[in-house]
RNA sequence: GGUUCCUUGGCCGAGUGGCUUAGGCACUGGUCUGCAAAACCAGGUACGGCGGUUCGAAUCCGCCAGGAACCUCCA
């Protein structure tokens, strides 16, 4: 019996079963990177999770179209007034055209997120592409009577807002509490009120990203390019929002507001938040300086870490978490990851050479239903990790011996074990395998070409040419040159 | 200060009322091996503190201690 799938909304702060709004279809927006900085740990966490999700959406068979964006525009550095724009910050700092920086992180973040086995989502819109869909959005605003302009800019209306539509069912921030606390920033003449954020900024003249707009000439707020492109390529409602739970608030809570006023209803039905990857307990993030990039964990370049590790290490890393859970970084569960997945990954090799018997010790059925609940309880992927391991104890005792299984048994078992490690799971196990004994292969042969340079100096023959001949048997070419011995492939 | 949340064995990390020995890593013992390594098998340790609800709590409630995220861009 396969359990539906539950998925923790946000917004009711309990799991909910899944319904689609449309049968058989799903529609998924996930919050993508700012592309102003290499790709680090913190990103490969909602890519990754938000992966699981969609392959095992369609594992299930629902057809699925995932929608993740690429911020390249009006992300502000400080605040409203007086931020800069992230992008064309870093393009004065470096003299670059800022769409050549964006050019240049995006192609790094998908690089890295290839390697990591990411999926590409079905689109990937780019704020600055969807200027005019955002304009759109704000005059639908101003029509509605939520927005204002203010010298050149557009803020949305927060209080007006909140007295026709609760402000803050995300975050579950009540409104009075909010302008109790909210920080007096300085230079916002502008807004009527502290609380109110920016549709529209008119661009100062230093300001290199720009579009012409009836207000002025300027560049879109914050938070209106997701209620934008997600309207534009997933309806005025659709099922699944995604993000980091530090885009919940203000963000996905401004989204909302948005999106409300714009087409009279929540955008998303379910809001689903990964949590965050810690490094000796706090926040790995951008404005801290204490995060990672996946290149140094690929590497092993950086003070932080003992040693390189791979792709799918970080992966199974991430994956052995839940993703509502933080996880904190650390050398030794990195390590402990890389071990548990090299076993995980010897089994995967091992069990093509199970021979099936006429009797069946194993219950896959079992197996197999196990698995798919526990990735549909909320994408419980460390126990669905649990349960494979147990797997490769019963792969073992096949192979050893100690038990038997049927012809049937087997075929599904090695099934069960490809679709939910590879397909669901995403571990891509042999290629990361065969780069890295490629890499060893060439030690293992200068080893061996070692030996019989020895054994030739030693007037050993026998022995060097014994080396040559059985490695030719093999099917490797043996050249004796000027400067040493060196080898080829047939 | 406000909002939300966390505290599990040597480490990482699941579990939300009654046998889950969760799982991984480490550790110990065994098998294998000329020895070793690897591999495999087996085994132990836990629920921040105090009080309450309950026949029964790691799991629910309260208080206390410690920690985090958000309230400003951030995955």
């Amino acid at each position: 019996m396969e359990q539906k799938l539950h998925i923790y909304n946000t917004l009711s702060r309990q799991k909910e079963a899944f319904e689609p709004i449309t049968p058989g279809r799903v529609g998924l927006y996930v919050c993508g990177p700012t592309v102003y900085g290499d790709p680090h740990l913190g990103h490969a966490r909602p890519a990754i999770t938000f992966d699981l999700l969609s392959r095992f959406l369609s594992y299930a068979r629902y057809k699925v179209r995932y929608v993740r964006n690429i911020t390249d525009v009006g992300h502000l550095e400080n605040d409203a007034d007086e931020g800069e724009d992230k992008i064309a910050k870093k393009a004065k700092l470096e003299e670059l055209e800022p769409m050549e920086v964006v050019q240049y992180y995006t192609e790094r973040y998908h690089d890295y997120m290839k390697m990591l086995n990411v999926k590409s989502p079905s689109i990937e819109p780019r704020a600055s592409g969807h200027i005019i869909e955002q304009i759109q959005v704000i005059k639908s605003i101003l029509e509605k009577g939520y927005a204002y302009e203010s010298n050149g800019s557009v803020y949305f209306n927060v209080k007006k807002y909140n007295e026709d539509h609760p402000y803050g069912i995300l975050s579950g921030r009540k409104i009075e509490d909010l302008i109790n606390n909210t920080r007096e920033l300085d230079g916002q003449s502008e807004k009527r009120d502290s609380l109110d954020f920016a549709l529209w900024k008119k661009a100062s003249p230093e300001h290199i990203m720009r579009w012409p707009s009836e207000w002025s000439d300027g560049f879109p707020g914050w938070h209106l390019e997701c209620s934008a492109m997600s309207k534009k390529y997933l309806g005025e409602q659709f099922d699944i929002h995604g993000g980091g739970m530090d885009l919940l608030f203000p963000h996905h809570e401004c989204e909302i507001a948005q999106s409300t006023v714009d087409n009279g209803k929540i955008p998303a039905k379910y809001w689903m938040h990964n949590n965050m990857i810690t490094i000796g307990g706090q926040k790995m993030g951008k404005s801290l300086g204490n995060f990672i990039t996946l290149e140094q964990f690929f590497t092993g370049q950086h003070e932080k870490l003992e040693k390189e590790y791979s792709p799918m290490t970080i992966r199974f890393f991430i994956l052995q978490a839940h993703y509502r859970s933080t996880l904190d970084f650390g050398n030794d569960a990195l390590q402990a990851a890389e071990k548990g997945l090299n076993r995980l990954s010897e089994a995967m090799e091992n069990m093509e050479n199970i021979v099936a018997s006429n009797t069946s010790d194993v219950d896959v059925i079992s197996l197999k239903d196990k698995c798919y609940s526990a990735i549909a309880d909320d994408l419980n992927s460390p126990i669905l990790i649990a349960h494979l391991f147990d797997a490769v104890k019963t792969i073992n005792s096949l192979l050893d011996g100690k038990i038997s299984i049927d012809e049937d048994s087997l075929v599904e078992l090695k099934n069960i074990m490809h679709v939910y490690v590879e397909d669901i799971l995403g571990l891509s196990l042999n290629s990361d395998k065969s780069e890295d004994s490629n890499s060893k292969m060439d030690d293992v042969m200068q080893l061996l070409l070692n030996m019989r340079t020895e054994a030739k100096q030693n007037k050993d023959w026998a022995t060097a040419d014994k080396i040559r001949d059985e490695l030719q048997n093999l099917g490797f070419v043996i050249k004796d040159g000027a400067e040493g011995a060196s080898w080829e492939l047939k």
